[in-house]
DNA sequence: CAAATCTATCTTATTTTTAGGACAGCTTTT
DNA sequence: AAAAGCTGTCCTAAAAATAAGATAGATTTG
């Protein structure tokens, strides 16, 4: 297994200046101090910032100009392709269908723990474990890790698996999902991940846990999926609701943001022989 | 400006490993693979291996015994102290009184240009920029920052946001939100957050952006909120709403998790004279 | 009790990163 | 046109991180 990132210092000045621009701190346009200045702003050599201006070059998040400086690139990610859709379920759906999946595992397994008791499966009951990756203009966004209790899981084949969104084949089994429960949180890239996603070990990531039950209580689906922040961002709109006294705020709608930079980011790795 | 961190492969793996105890993968009590197994997967030395796992046993997250091997200190960590609330808003002034808040900086300036943009303010109208960080059980786990339209924020003193929820000093003020928008993702930690966060530099945050507005439709607060995954997660219940046909989900509740680890984690930094 | 396994410690060598500077050439300003 | 300021490129040296292996002592297993 290859670790590979960006070194120390390096990736601090970078991250910081990355931060300064993504914020919006630095508008667009705008021109940054020059090399020499942010060497001694930030107590570092010249060499170090500049590996990190080369960095948030080839992310296209600055231009550098030769004899002149380097320049903040921002309007271009000023409008994200968005699918405004009106619901979460139909969204999951709609995101099955509009986006490519690509298949890497498909297999029964003993649960592991959490999951064992997330979905209240049997002792003696084994799930369908099945790792996908969904694609977007061929750059891979997301890596979706699903458990199944097997008696569902059979319902359906390995390769329907590949064309159809989950809960649509559960669905299509006469299955209906009731409540679910959704965690949100933020992780980072394990090697695994990182490789199917084309990113770096060590990237940051929005988890999602999700449990799905059906009418009986009995647990669906526990699916834990990863996102790439730049290709995907949970997005929702609050509306408030009721009258004056009201204090309740309801959601009305998800939005995927698919794209951020136009087009597929190069996979950023270092290849040793 | 000094740059502090572990090194490279070092933090790496730290992360990696660190990920896999607070996430459960590894369960508490569970022994890990020995330093030369961890090596070999991870393609670097033992040596580094060793100093990633001191930096996790220096955390109180594993614990080392000579000739037998590192495992996870966990079982502490079973039960989260979640705070069930019923909606969102309710929610956010919960939060503002539950917790203590420091005040690290209050002034007036002009708006980044993404901020400006998503309030709708003037061209040359100010904005009150605020950063928070807020704990529990002096451990802190939020850093806000939040940009309010000047007229807005003269309603009310420095003294009162360090006291107060932001959205409830508004409504003090006779504001009214209506309607709000959204943005979950993920980031990294910068060195600025991180200190103050009591985290290493480059450890995953969960990455909230929200944009509020009142009944003109004027934008009154944009709040970029920065959470410790481990010691706050977003989640949500969703209950499928009307009849047969009906595929909406509908959120009922948000819920707040404020604890994961029992004591105030140290803060783990190196200092260099 | 012996064998196997694991962490603790130390040593040496190699690789990678960073520092610090010099100089050429391009751009902008004066 | 000259001056000033900037990036691109190259070089040398120091510092830091990592690799790789040997050995000692603790612990567990058979």
């Amino acid at each position: 297994m290859r670790l590979a990132t960006e070194p120390l210092k390096t990736q601090k000045v970078y991250l910081l200046l990355r931060d300064k621009v993504v914020s919006g701190e630095l508008r667009a346009g705008a021109r940054l101090p020059s090399e020499f200045a942010l060497a001694q702003q930030y107590a570092v050599s010249r060499v170090t910032v500049r590996l990190a201006l080369d960095l948030l070059a080839k992310e296209n998040l600055v231009e550098k100009r030769v004899g002149s400086g380097t320049y903040v690139k921002g309007a271009e990610f000023g409008q994200p392709v968005t699918a405004d859709l009106s619901n979460a379920f139909a969204h999951l759906i709609e995101m099955g269908r509009s986006t490519a999946v690509r298949l890497i595992a498909f297999e029964y397994v003993e649960p592991p723990e959490k999951v064992a008791e997330a979905l209240r499966v049997d002792a003696d009951e084994r799930v369908q474990k099945s790792v996908r990756v969904r694609s977007f203009d061929d750059v891979p966004f997301s890596y979706l890790t699903a458990y199944v209790p097997e008696r569902i899981g059979r319902e359906y084949s390995r390769d329907d698996l590949a064309h159809m969104a989950l809960l649509e084949l559960m669905e299509r089994s006469g299955l209906r999902a009731e409540t679910a429960w959704q965690e949100v949180g933020a992780v980072l890239a394990n090697p695994e991940v990182a490789e199917a996603l084309g990113i770096g070990v060590g990237s940051p990531l929005i988890s999602l846990t999700r449990v799905v039950h059906g009418k009986n209580g009995r647990g669906m689906e526990y699916l834990q999926a990863l996102y790439r922040p730049d290709r995907y961002s949970l997005q929702m709109n609050l509306v408030r609701k009721g009258g004056e006294g009201s204090r309740h705020w309801s959601p009305t709608s998800e939005v995927y943001r698919s794209e951020r930079a136009p087009r597929p980011r190069a996979i950023k790795r270092k290849v040793k022989t």
